[in-house]
DNA sequence: TTCTGAGTGCTTTTT
DNA sequence: GCACTCAGAA
């Protein structure tokens, strides 16, 4: 058991063999949390505890994965893959498939992301003949999940005078109304939003005390990661699991709180010692991780926040180089110095490309620095942003499998009802979601009994075969698994067929994107375990339980050697030999969205705490002068949180202003008069060093000169237009012939030249005396046979 | 029914 | 600058 906590320091070995009793430990940056957690988990087991009893509730699955796979390490057995270790969401996720039934949901309910959630949202804002301009999908969504991670469900928002005030006051009375609707549809639909996840297990615990009282006899030691990220739904939850052993143990620190706008509170963190009797409290302060410079400048800048957990992060490490400011005139510029930077230190240091990481505030800044570094051939990946499973060929393709496995997911029903095209367009959809809210029944119970509510007979036919398709995929589930199911939708629908018939870029990319997605179901299908330790569950339920919750940060290859870029928020709990951040200016960082109240801007400064303390050796901040959003160009003055760094720990030498600046920027004048200067100097130095700025675009350039090479494709000649005769009354076209005289609405008289296209959908060849030549589809366009 | 082109509004961070 | 919506044409 020694060799389990050797090398341990005193604070570390005293939080890793704690064994029973409430724990909370403080943990500062880079001062090894995750192995004092990975080794707590070994060191119980070790004691005889039980794997099956542990639960560990991470931030992200993949900080889930590395802690099962550390701990598997350290006890040289399997048995690590019998604890319960996963996020928030996927754990209570696979929870509830089991108890589903007790809240009245099917066991294969279908996980909603935010997409389908606005969709949703938009759905019942029209059927409820709100503005859909003021009840934004966005806002709505935000409003709705913020209830609910408060603890308000739609029956307790009728209740809860604040919250409605609050929606009357922000002028949006027919929240409550939405939230209701919205419930009930996702209800209807068997379906659970993210913030469902966390809501619908408090529920269950909460009414179902013999559900309540299983998980606790089940989960006798629980240990949460980043606890000062656990917004009240969470807090409750784990207090009712913890409740009958008291054997919980928190790790978190306050300074790095950054998901308030996710209904995170630092309360939790600061209550925690309320909560329990005897709680012992470890403070882990050596950092192992940065240097002096870093971590000194980190500790310095969080000073200016009010109320913290005291602490006094140190470290043993070498001194290290001062933090290098970088000024560039531009957003691409920054771009490129990074790009140059990393290229250079690849050759001086001997590092490799995943020694660096890129670190920015919002997902939009990275094409910037995504476009330099492919310029100068320095292979990235970015993490974030559009995720893999959100791209819409994937989202098609797993609507396919959503429906299968619960025909009640309305949105995923409504994705694929008609792609491929099978000719059951808007006006069916319409009708049918009619007919379903009327009768109270599912869009899928209107479609699979569409003979009784009288569809044309084409589109009958077409609804028909759609169905028989479906079903025929459903005799599958019981007894084939995932991949299985998977690669005959891709074979029956069609849709594999048409993504490769697309020969465009984009449309390799699609077909290779799908193909992608079916080769991981089979690798998924193949895995001997999955994340939170599902056992041999390889049913298509179980495989769309999962992926909704997953993100690219999760996919993250270890051993590929890539530049990896990423948010702030997405590099929480990380850490890289070198670290640029990029966009350190006012407006971006801190969001000028955040910087309103004071605790707004503190959740800022604590986020700038995370990205520096993110660095073990060299860190470099980046801000431009002007740089392009929203398409126009914005100038922002250099971040406020540059002025609050210890000026005996930074290098201004990039920043253009050497060492006449060393005074820090707020000797410079206030923002308006340093724009009025115009930064000169600086600007010119910058000059001297990343060449002269891009020639601003001229508009418009006068005729004559600068001629365009090409000349734009000529205007459609605009319609002469025409008045129909008086008696005109649109004739039956099915027999029509070349040669005939007829006459159109808009484009006037003329005659057939040519008839082509099928029996189903006749087009006629038509010059018209006014308009010239045109194709008419007689299906739809009106003529009248004039001889 | 489906496709196209012009017009509009928007971005903070994530499970 | 892009993604989404809506009107109009075939």
């Amino acid at each position: 058991m020694q060799h389990l906590v050797k090398g341990l320091n005193e604070q570390q070995l005293a939080a890793a063999t704690h064994i029973n009793g409430p724990l909370m430990i403080v943990a500062g940056a880079g001062s090894g949390k995750t192995k004092v957690l990975t080794t707590r988990i070994a060191y119980l087991m070790a004691n005889g505890i039980d794997a099956f009893n542990i639960l560990a509730l991470t931030f992200t699955n993949k900080a889930a994965h590395e802690m099962k796979e550390r701990i598997g390490k350290m006890l040289g057995s399997n048995e690590a893959r019998n604890l319960y270790v996963g996020t928030f969401h996927s754990v209570f996720a696979r929870i509830l498939r089991a108890e589903a039934h007790q809240l009245g949901y099917p066991n294969s309910f279908t996980i909603y992301d935010s997409d389908d959630a606005r969709s949703v949202i938009k759905t019942v804002v029209n059927e409820l003949n709100l503005d859909d301009k003021h009840y934004k999908p966005n806002i709505v969504n935000s409003r709705i999940s913020a209830l609910k991670n408060a603890l308000i469900g739609p029956a307790d928002y009728l209740n809860n005078r604040a919250a409605q005030e609050e929606d009357t006051r922000a002028n949006r009375p027919a929240i409550g109304q939405i939230y209701q609707s919205y419930a009930a549809r996702c209800f209807k639909n068997g379906a659970m939003d993210f913030d469902d996840l966390l809501l619908k297990m408090h529920e269950l615990l909460k009414n179902f005390p013999p559900v309540l009282h299983k998980y606790q006899h089940k989960f006798k030691y629980i240990m949460i990661d980043e606890y000062q990220d656990t917004n009240p739904v969470q807090y409750e939850i784990t207090k009712l699991l913890a409740a009958a052993n008291e054997n919980i143990c928190v790790v978190g620190d306050d300074a790095q709180s950054i998901y308030s706008f996710r209904g995170a509170t630092i309360e939790n963190i600061l209550q925690f010692q309320k909560d329990y009797e005897d709680v012992k409290v470890v403070k882990l302060e050596q950092n192992y991780r940065s240097t002096k410079s870093i971590l000194h400048v980190a500790n310095h800048v969080i000073k200016n926040n009010t109320g913290q957990i005291a602490k006094d992060l140190w470290t043993d490490n070498a001194g290290g180089e001062k933090i290098k400011l970088v000024r560039t005139m531009t957003d691409n510029e920054e771009g490129k110095f990074v790009a140059d930077t990393i290229k250079e230190q690849k050759l001086r240091n001997h590092y490799t490309n995943k020694d660096f990481a890129i670190l920015y505030r919002t997902n939009s800044q990275s094409r910037a620095f995504e476009e330099s570094l492919r310029r100068m051939g320095i292979a990235y990946k970015i993490f974030g942003g559009l995720s893999f499973y959100q791209r819409k060929e994937v989202k098609d393709f797993i609507a396919y499998l959503r429906v299968i496995a619960n025909t009640r997911d309305e949105e995923a029903l409504k994705r694929i009802i008609n792609y491929p095209v099978r000719g059951i367009g808007k006006t069916t959809i319409e009708r049918a979601v009619i007919v379903a809210n009327e009768q109270n029944i599912t869009l899928w119970e209107v479609f699979s009994a569409a003979g009784a509510y009288g569809f044309k007979a084409s589109t009958l036919e077409s609804i028909t075969n759609f169905v028989t398709m479906i079903r025929y995929f459903q005799t599958m589930l019981t007894d084939k698994n995932a991949s299985d199911v998977a690669v005959q939708v891709g074979k029956h629908t069609g849709l594999v067929k048409e993504l490769f018939a697309d020969k465009s870029v984009e449309g390799l990319a699609r077909y290779e994107n799908v193909q992608e997605l079916m080769n991981s179901i089979k690798e998924w299908t193949e895995s001997p375990d999955s994340e939170d330790g599902e056992v041999n569950d390889k049913s298509l339920g179980a495989y769309l339980q999962q992926i909704t919750l997953l993100t690219d940060a999760d996919n993250d290859k270890e051993d590929s050697d890539v530049v990896k870029m990423m948010t702030i928020h997405g590099a929480k709990g990380l850490e890289f030999p070198v670290v640029f951040v990029g966009g350190v200016e006012e407006s971006i960082f801190p969001s000028g969205m955040s910087i309103n109240t004071r605790e707004e801007l503190e959740e800022e400064r604590r986020l700038f705490y995370v990205a520096v303390t993110r660095a073990k050796t060299k860190l470099w901040l980046s801000f431009a002068n002007s740089r392009y959003r929203f398409g126009n160009l914005v100038q922002n003055e250099p971040s406020r949180f540059l002025d609050e760094m210890p000026e005996d720990y930074i290098d201004r030498s990039y920043a253009g202003g050497g060492a006449r600046n060393q005074g820090g920027f707020s000797n410079m004048g206030t923002a308006f008069e340093r724009t009025q200067r115009g930064f000169g100097g600086e600007a010119a130095q910058a000059e001297r060093r990343y060449g002269p700025p891009p020639a601003k675009k001229t508009q418009a350039p006068a005729a004559g000169t600068n001629k365009p090479s090409y000349m734009p494709p000529p205007k459609q000649a605009p319609v002469v237009s025409h008045t129909p005769s008086g008696d005109f009354v649109p004739s039956d076209t099915s027999n029509l012939q070349a040669g005939q005289q007829v006459e159109h609405q808009k484009f006037g008289f003329g005659q057939v030249t040519k008839m082509e296209g099928s029996a189903h959908n006749p087009i006629a060849t038509v010059v018209f005396k006014q308009n010239g030549e045109k194709k008419i589809m007689l299906n739809y366009a009106k003529l009248r046979i004039v001889e």
